[in-house]
DNA sequence: ACCTGAACACCGTTCAAGT
DNA sequence: ACCTGAACACCGTTCAAGT
């Protein structure tokens, strides 16, 4: 159940949730997200495994407090510039913010904590997109929309390719590797694929996030000038009639 | 190392990847991500785990044929429509697809296979792309940025908003603790939240999914009409130079 | 050629017991 | 209040050995 104030005047613990994050942060930067256990976590503490079960349920909420903990140094969106320029610099910078921490996106991906780091990150981001003018609700929802591009794309980017080859082989080998399996496909059942094998396979990881960055920004942008020109078939927002999937 | 072809006319082997994929798949669906162990998709199959390490060189590897195994039954863009059309519909149905596969996003996230099935998938894409007047180059970024826009987007949905949280509670019950807890912030340090509270946690995952989506359509179509109009900061996509993290 | 037994080096988690 | 020892029920992978 995990005390959060220690309300008696208790002999200092020894072990706290913030050395229990610094630690866990520690092991994942040196070991990966596969060497991320309960036990590489104690021992960097000098403890055993058990102990830390005092300290926090399991392992999904160490990894819940990880990720909150991953986005302590990330800077929030700047203040000079357009709407555009401060959301694709806060873009960029939070893309090479989680590729600089290994595995990162595995540990985040999927995990929405809400934890006072991502809060203050939403914070400012809001703050940006109301100035611009968007509505609260479109504010609310770009916020998302950004918040998942950039770590659905940065997951992509921190696994390897295929994970079947990836005994050595470099960037453009594999690539090389790519572009040749596709030429060599049977061209009467796919003509695209063997026709685009060269654009399929050239692009680098920077070029297809700037991409996909600036195509969201820009479908941003259509929101703020088009407002209510054309009917976009956008459902409403259904009340609480329950999803079709659940 | 494991055979493709069994070239001399050995006896049958008992055992095929096709029912190993089939075996993952099931297990899958049955247990989860977590409970797809090596042991359990050899029991499935009525055989000892160090069996399965004859056709397959490891978990990674069986995990992308299973990943290949997912879309297997994925339908292509229709025919009917415009290219926004045939876009919306394909994202929206390869959504509902992984969604109803159980874990499917966890499999796929961050595994770029080019299995047959996905090939496919790809090929058909491409060509409605094209057909839309996309540029060759522009039509294998679309083709990624939009794989890799469902793919994260379902990673999010398939997992608990706070793993630390699952306990019990529906969608909404976790959407007004949600809510509450953003309004009840200091108001002075998170104005923003505090005033969008309601517009950040009442959104359904289809309203963000749908936002999303037709943001990234409005952003392509921006690629068709404006072509060369205002010059938007897009990189080069430099040569041989090396990227900046590597 | 294909499968198994047995082992190695790990896991997350629980819980009685210590202090 | 906090930590440990010891155990339980698992993992992925290897490899000599069987057929």
């Amino acid at each position: 159940m995990a005390r959060d104030s220690a309300a008696e005047g208790a002999a200092q613990p020894g072990l706290t949730r913030q050395m229990l994050v610094a630690a866990g942060l520690r092991v994942l930067e040196r070991e990966g997200i596969s060497g991320l256990s309960m036990r590489k976590v104690a021992a960097e503490l000098g403890v055993k495994a058990a102990s830390l079960y005092w300290h926090v349920r399991n392992k999904e909420q160490l990894l819940d407090l990880l990720t909150d903990g991953l986005m302590a140094d990330a800077e929030p969106p700047p203040r000079q510039g357009d709407w555009r320029e401060q959301l694709r610099e806060y873009s960029l910078r939070y893309r090479r913010h989680l590729l600089a921490k290994r595995d990162s996106a595995k540990v985040v991906a999927g995990r929405l904590t809400l934890g006072p780091n991502l809060l203050r990150l939403m914070e400012e981001q809001l703050d940006r997109l109301r100035e611009a003018g968007f509505s609260d609700a479109d504010a609310a929802l770009a916020n998302y929309l950004l918040g998942a591009f950039v770590q659905g794309f940065v997951l992509q980017e921190q696994s390897p390719i295929s994970a079947s080859e990836t005994e050595g082989a470099s960037r453009s080998e594999v690539a090389r590797a790519a572009a040749d399996r596709l030429r060599g496909l049977p061209e009467t059942a796919f003509p695209n694929l063997v026709a685009l094998a060269g654009d399929l396979t050239a692009p680098s990881m920077d070029d297809r996030f700037a991409f996909g960055l600036e195509r969201l920004l820009d479908g941003l942008a259509a929101l703020l000038t088009e407002n209510h020109a054309h009917p976009t078939p956008e459902p409403a927002p259904l009340e609480g009639k329950p999803s079709p999937h659940e």
